[in-house]
DNA sequence: AAAAGCCACAACCGCCTAGCC
DNA sequence: CGGCTAGGCGGTTGTGGCTTT
């Protein structure tokens, strides 16, 4: 592909823009929008190329950017899309009205980043450094792992949805009879989440609506409500009935879109990297509300073959009500964050964590409202935005 | 007071993709 | 179908201001 010539050209000015420059460009704009960036330049009389004067107006001048500090709730939620979203610097700032994409960027990676770094946070996997170190033997270290997993997965996901928009143009008849199931029929349940790759078990999230009372507080991503796939369990009826216990159980409705058929097999998405991949799934501006299902699934284990035929037996997970967790001890209170890091987890009830438990208890608790907070804050997205 | 080091942010660079011809 | 361009995006650099020595 050609390669824009842009600012090579001879006489073209580059470097920091002048008061001048900036009235010029923005008296152009207002009288005649912006139009093709290549011919402005010329018609605004700039010795600019194209490309200097997009990013200008984008990045500096344009009236609905907000400048300035940012503010607490910024930050957090620059955090929290940055644990799930990576360097995806414009899907981030579609989260932060009045942000732009290289405002965020050099926020994250003056302050924020080194902040994290600093409290032993690796800001990369948004997990702490030594995580080597907490206790394995009761399990919690796997469990954490499947955590931080997810992040990975979301972002399968969300590039799987980005997939899933383009196809539903071309594909409109299925869209639309979607759109009609999950808005007319309180009982149809969305795939949200999937699995992770390389892990000894995997996730999958299923929404639903927010219209049954009775679904509030069960936590599936407790050890006992868990819902695990192994070679004994192949299909979501026997995962999800062999773990609930108490929690109320649904039918639901699973669509895999993207494989080229929504009965493909495994076998048929290409191997387990592939297949993560190829999941997509029906918009979450489609769910009624932000509620959600985990299950989690053996990465080595047969597919859940059941899930290819839709109707299974799932459990809510509705324990991500604290928004106030692992990320404001990031945010606020990084001696705490230190001891969490330490093992010694002495913090108060605020991090959503106080339930007197254990230290690697504790430090999974954080954790795991840490990623609930995270998906709720995708989940809570506005629906026109270019990834949910 | 001056030099060195650090920091924050604007701007640029280079790659990628969609769309047009 | 392939070449070309515009625009978008993320990574990196340049520079001015501030702080430290």
């Amino acid at each position: 592909m050609g390669r824009s010539p842009c600012c090579d050209k001879v006489g073209l000015k580059k470097g920091p823009w002048t008061p001048e420059e900036d009235q010029k460009l923005l008296a152009y704009i207002e009288e005649h929008g912006h139009g093709s960036w290549r011919a402005l330049p010329t018609k605004a009389g700039l010795q600019r190329c194209g490309k200097s004067c997009r990013l200008r107006w984008t990045n500096y001048l344009r009236p609905d950017i907000k400048r300035g500090k940012f503010s607490l709730q910024e930050e957090q939620t620059i955090i929290q899309l940055h644990a799930l979203l990576g360097n995806r610097w414009s899907a981030i700032a579609t989260h932060l009205p009045k942000r732009t994409d290289n405002e965020i960027k050099n926020y994250w990676n003056t302050h924020l980043k080194k902040r994290l770094a600093k409290m032993g946070i690796d800001p990369v996997t948004h997990k702490p450094k030594n995580d080597a170190l907490l206790p394995s033997a009761d399990g919690h270290s796997k469990n954490v792992s499947n955590l931080s997993h997810m992040a990975q997965w979301e972002s399968a996901r969300l590039e799987a949805e980005a997939r899933l928009v383009r196809e539903s143009k071309l594909r409109s008849h299925s869209s639309s009879l979607l759109h009609q199931l999950t808005t007319t029929n309180p009982n149809t349940y969305v795939l949200v989440n999937s699995s992770s790759s390389g892990s000894t078990s995997a996730q999958l999230q299923i929404k639903w609506p927010s219209s049954n009372p009775s679904n509030n507080n069960i936590d599936l991503e407790s050890s006992t409500s868990t819902l695990n796939y192994n070679s004994d369990q192949t299909n979501v009826n026997n995962a999800s009935s062999s773990a609930v216990g108490s929690a109320i159980m649904k039918p639901a409705m699973i669509e895999f879109v993207g494989c080229s058929g929504s009965s493909e097999t495994k076998e048929e998405c290409g191997d387990k990297e592939d297949w993560k991949s190829h999941l997509s799934f029906t918009s979450l501006g489609l769910v009624h509300d932000h509620q959600t299902i985990t299950m989690s699934m053996d990465a080595g284990s047969a597919w859940p073959t059941a899930i290819d035929h839709q109707v299974g037996y799932v459990a809510a997970d509705m324990a991500a009500a604290d928004q106030e967790g692992f990320t404001n001890l990031l945010l606020n209170n990084s001696d705490e964050v230190q001891s969490l890091s330490d093992g010694d987890h002495g913090g108060d009830s605020d991090n959503g964590g106080g339930s007197g438990s254990g230290s690697g208890s504790d430090y999974y608790e954080d954790n795991k409202h840490y990623w609930n907070s995270i998906l709720n804050l995708v989940n809570s997205s506005p629906s026109e935005s270019p990834l949910f």
